[in-house]
RNA sequence: GGAGGGAUGGCCGAGAGGACGAAGGCGGUUGUCUUGAAAACAACUGUGGCAGUGAUGUCACCGGGGGUUCGAAUCCCUCUCCCUCCGCCA
């Protein structure tokens, strides 16, 4: 959510940055005409308010002072303000109704620096890191020598739960706790962050609070009869973990990091992404949250993207860094960095990590804020989040940049930790 | 799942239709006293909206929402959460 203060001030900007996003829908325009006329309904309503106030305790005197009939003549004339409080409030409710759903249909603004263009085809690749790696055969993609190796089993995760759900088997499902219990160690121990476990279903004002409701509900899971959602990512529950807080002096930042389950209905066409484990409808994933004080989030923003790419580097998987165009950038980012990382079965490159801002649009909405000092007004924190990293496409680029010949997989020495001397597949 | 009891400021706790934004205590800040500290004493000490350059004014907030009333922390309805007992359970 924006300041309305700032965009009542800053007409043009707003403009502009809405153009930018590409984002025809954000009703913003609707939003100041609501915000003026519910201001208007406000000031009337509070003017007869205090009328009331000062005559009620009047007929409280009165009556102390058995003055009874004038009494009696007053309580006729505050009933008749009563009348048009009560349809003032009642015009306020639903102005006030609309001005809140217009709000939270208004996406961040960006970033100075994001790139201007209208779709993903506007997206930058930053920086890459590592070399491709060369075969002298064919390397297989995944789906094809998973179900081989007895490690993804796709048809039997279909017969009981549909399509895009999967069994992890053996080697396989070992490599994925491992990965995840090595991606934490390192992030509590050599980054700061501290490890939460995290509620994986939240009512509808939590995934309010992240910007994933009131717009984006179709690609959610959610109980059929309880205001219970699941989770597409650990962000919406580690981010709600300081919702209605003020956090004191000395307090900030704040880091957490999580492994968990995210569900997402994926309502892409039929086809696409349909082989293998690229695009499921549940995932196991180490997100990153911070919450930090606002001149910070740039540095924030910096260190939070370097500490998920230290995990490619370290399994020496190659990757780039992508700068999202502000077309593609995500309702609630003002800036967002994807990692992606190389894949030679599937001969692309896979998202495996969101890195963004978001200043203080999540923070407004969850109501999250920080004293600056002792004494000092509460002000909105600025948080961020970041995968570090997400489980099943880190899997399949370590399984097909690794496998050889014979089709066994020598897993990278720094797994061996975890995995002793057992480093090969098949 | 059933029965009952609760939710009040940073914390504890009073309050039962009118002088209540809320007694009292604790905590915090400042001052007096003191070489300093402690103690004692005194004053101050919640959040947000709107209007105003400002002093300030005004409105709202006693778990959330709705209602009754001239007037609600207080009465009614409803939701959420917490506690106790019973049942069930990994």
């Amino acid at each position: 959510m924006l300041d309305i203060r700032w965009m009542r001030e800053n007409r043009e900007a707003l403009a502009q940055a809405m153009a930018k996003l590409n984002d025809l829908e954000a009703p913003w325009e609707l939003a100041l005409e609501l915000d003026e006329k519910r201001r208007g309904l406000l000031q009337q309503g509070e003017k007869l308010r205090e009328e009331r106030n000062t005559g009620s305790k009047q007929i409280g005197l009165l009556f102390r002072e058995k003055k009874a009939s004038e009494a009696n003549a007053l309580k006729e004339r505050m009933s008749q303000i009563g009348g048009e409080i009560a349809q003032i409030d009642e015009a306020l409710r639903s102005v006030d109704a609309s001005y809140h759903d217009a709000m939270m249909r208004i996406p961040n603004p960006p970033e100075e620096d994001v790139p201007v263009a209208p779709d993903e085809e506007g997206n930058v690749v930053l920086t890459q890191w590592g070399e491709l790696p060369e075969f002298d055969f064919t390397p297989q993609p995944h789906w094809d020598f998973g179900p081989e190796l007895d490690i993804i089993d796709f048809e039997r995760g279909v017969a009981t739960a549909g399509s895009r759900f999967y069994f992890l088997k053996g080697a396989g499902a070992r490599l994925q706790r491992v990965l995840s219990n090595w991606f934490l160690d390192v992030h509590i121990q050599e980054h700061g962050y501290t490890e939460v476990y995290p509620p994986m279903m939240v009512r509808g004002h939590a995934m309010e609070g992240t910007g994933n409701l009131p717009k984006f509900g179709e690609n959610l899971y959610r109980d059929a009869e309880e205001d219970y959602w699941f989770i597409p990512t650990a962000e919406v529950s580690v981010t709600n973990l300081h919702r209605d807080e003020i956090l004191e002096p000395g307090t900030l930042p704040l880091y957490y990091v999580a492994s968990t389950p995210c569900f997402r209905r994926e309502k892409v066409s039929a086809g696409k992404d349909a082989r293998g484990i690229k695009r499921v409808h549940q995932f196991q994933k180490v997100e990153m949250v911070k919450f930090v004080e606002p001149e910070t989030g740039r540095d924030e923003l910096e260190s939070l993207t370097r500490a998920a790419e230290v995990l490619l580097e370290r399994l020496e998987l190659p990757y780039r860094r992508v700068a999202i165009a502000t077309g593609d950038l995500s309702f609630v980012a003002a800036i967002k960095y994807d990692l992606e990382v190389w894949a030679a079965g599937c001969q692309e490159w896979l998202e495996v990590s969101s890195c963004s801002l978001f200043r203080d649009f999540q923070a407004r909405r969850a109501n999250i804020r920080y004293r600056p000092r002792d004494g000092a007004r509460p002000e909105y924190v600025h948080t961020l989040n970041g995968s570090g990293l997400a489980l099943p496409r880190v899997i399949i680029a370590l399984l097909e940049n690794n496998q050889r010949a014979d089709g066994s997989i020598r897993l990278p020495d720094v797994l061996r930790p975890y995995f002793g001397d057992e480093l090969e597949i098949g």
